[in-house]
DNA sequence: CGCTACTATTTGATGACGCAACTACCATAG
DNA sequence: CTATGGTAGTTGCGTCATCAAATAGTAGCG
């Protein structure tokens, strides 16, 4: 039980993962970086509060927003009240990348899931999951997640 | 939904994974071998039989196997047959080490998964699972693989 | 104010893995 | 026999993520 959950997420994780490298040049963690920002008010958030969404240690935020950055595709902003904290900031060429990747993203995911489960499998496959201790409750209904 | 697969897989394997290293010194792809090659035919399987397992590459394999040559939980046998193939054989140090392991990985999935699912509910969602694509049907209604 | 404890972030060292290239071996065709 | 093509395994190198330690700023208490 636990090898399928492992397998089903390895296969098709390195399934998306090389789509989007492929075509967008973005990594699966650049891809939900960006799709956190972008669904994140104003576009920005903290670093470590990225971490902890992305399942990363700061230092892993640190590097990862590092090539984000040198893409253009994220800005760093200090946040006024709090000189310990800089934001991670969306750019507009990040929230176009974003868009063109998640098109190919969507796609995949319904190849991959779609034509294997129905909706309503899906949906039920969704509600196990999400009860599954350390499963936010991000992104519910949709493929884009 | 597919966030929820990811990091449903991330927090449980890293829960399960620091566990495994620290009550056995094992990482979750040294107990998944141990336990492919436990039920393996004679305790021993062909190291690129064991990367299709694993999900690993054939390199990520060679080093895998290192490790557990060097703890001397494996060890490696030429084939009579064919010269190319070299295979992974468990020792009976190896088989130890695996029962040990079983009981710690055993408990954690019954400690992360079994109280927040019942069984029925399990049950159905290693079936919804088991329709994805590339996910092996191996170890079909058990916590312990 | 000065101390202590805590939080956010970065950096250095290390480890796991994939990819590509390479060796060694097998199998088949001529 | 020998050339060609395919398969098993290892090794060098790059990437990405971790941990531990260092840095910098905040908050509360005497």
């Amino acid at each position: 039980m636990f090898a399928r959950l492992l397998h089903a997420h390895g296969s098709l994780m390195r399934e998306i993962e090389s789509q989007l490298i492929a075509e967008h040049g973005l990594s699966a963690n650049d891809f939900e970086t960006l799709l956190h920002l972008a669904r994140a008010d104003g576009g920005a958030m903290r670093r470590v509060d990225l971490a902890e969404r992305l399942r990363l240690t700061p230092s892993g935020v640190t590097r990862l927003l590092g090539g984000l950055e040198a893409a253009g595709l994220t800005t760093r902003r200090d946040c006024p009240g709090d000189g310990r904290v800089t934001y991670a900031v969306l750019t507009e060429e990040g929230r176009k990348a974003l868009r063109r990747a998640s098109r190919t993203h969507a796609a995949i995911c319904d190849a991959v899931i779609g034509s294997h489960l129905s909706p309503a499998e899906l949906e039920s496959l969704a509600e196990l999951l999400g009860r599954l201790p350390g499963v936010d409750d991000v992104d519910a209904g949709s493929c884009s997640g």
